[in-house]
DNA sequence: CCTCCACTGACACGAGTGTTTCAGTAGTGC
DNA sequence: GCACTACTGAAACACTCGTGTCAGTGGAGG
């Protein structure tokens, strides 16, 4: 269980790294950034490894707090969507797509599993909201495959070009079944 | 023109980038996998941001040599979903992956303008595959970037899960098409 | 032979890295 | 008052980083 000082720390290091990127973050400037020391950071959370995962942590709740409450049943995809294509939200998914290219990358360390837990995640959020009789199947697995599929590429095509206008165009289709 | 030697070292470079990324590639140990030494690496390439964009642009070139004969009209995307989820390839598609991400965080430096780049590359593709009649329409821009979105998603997917049958099997339906 | 040129080795520089050691300070409960 | 815990500051440690300096190689052309 965190300290008070230590989820404000974690707070403010969030904000931190939504706009600078948790790559080549480093501890000096970070903790000067957020008015804190290394030494602090370091008592806190026992390591930059530690620091790190925290990070990806707090960033994977707020992705399973939109998840938590996007509903069930017709018009998730579109409501998805939606919620991806929200020009708030593009440091954290730009993050999310940095912490799962690295996860890739290097499998060990604070990154280890999060591309996969994160496929997982939306799948299971995406197969609730199937009708009962399809869940179960194998088309339903492939739908839902697909539907994954098509949003996170027109996520990669958003965060790249910033083109909202055309890509939810080209969804436009698949966001009314 | 580089010089033999300098393809030479680029390629072994490449080989080795491609296993270990790009991101926290460090000079002395790169030169000391591909049997060189800093001082080369530094005469040849003039900088560390050199070298980097040298293997950028190597990686774009394999990427360029698939779109060039991946031919047009019908069945490309499933031709192109089929390279994509060649294992040899891999390798080749994390660092690309990796490098869309860091051109999205740090959009100067040696990645700039890199998942722009690929967006495009890939829609063309697309567009000359399609037929005349719909090539300039809405409808066409709006389906082409509906297959883009499919295919770099499903790789997605792919690159963290492997679940190479699961995907292929939900882009069924889209790569007769 | 001599010169030119592409390439290379050894080493040092200054800056930045995560982490540790030591020494505190403020506040709380006894 | 006193111990105890949570937190913080300053400085140092042992690296690694990209890069620069200086001095060579070896081979090809004149």
């Amino acid at each position: 269980m965190p300290s008070a000082r230590e989820t404000e720390l974690l707070e403010a290091a969030y904000r931190y790294v939504l706009t600078h990127g948790l790559a080549d973050v480093s501890l000096r400037p970070l903790a000067a950034a957020i008015g804190s020391s290394t030494r602090v950071l370091l008592y806190l959370f026992g390591s930059k490894e530690g620091l790190v995962k925290a990070l990806l942590a707090r960033a994977r709740a707020d992705e399973l707090a939109l998840l938590a409450d996007i509903g069930t049943g017709p018009g998730v995809v579109a409501r998805l969507w939606d919620w991806l294509a929200a020009p708030a939200h593009r440091p954290l998914l730009t993050l999310w797509l940095e912490a799962y290219a690295r996860s890739l990358v290097e499998p060990d360390g604070p990154w280890a599993g999060f591309a996969r837990a994160t496929v997982e995640d939306w799948l299971e959020v995406l197969r609730a909201a199937q009708p009962e009789g399809v869940r179960d199947t194998a088309a339903g697995l492939a739908l839902r495959t697909r539907e994954l599929a098509l949003l996170r590429g027109a996520l990669l095509d958003l965060l790249a070009t910033g083109d909202g206008e055309r890509i939810t165009a080209a969804l436009r289709t698949s966001l009314t079944t």
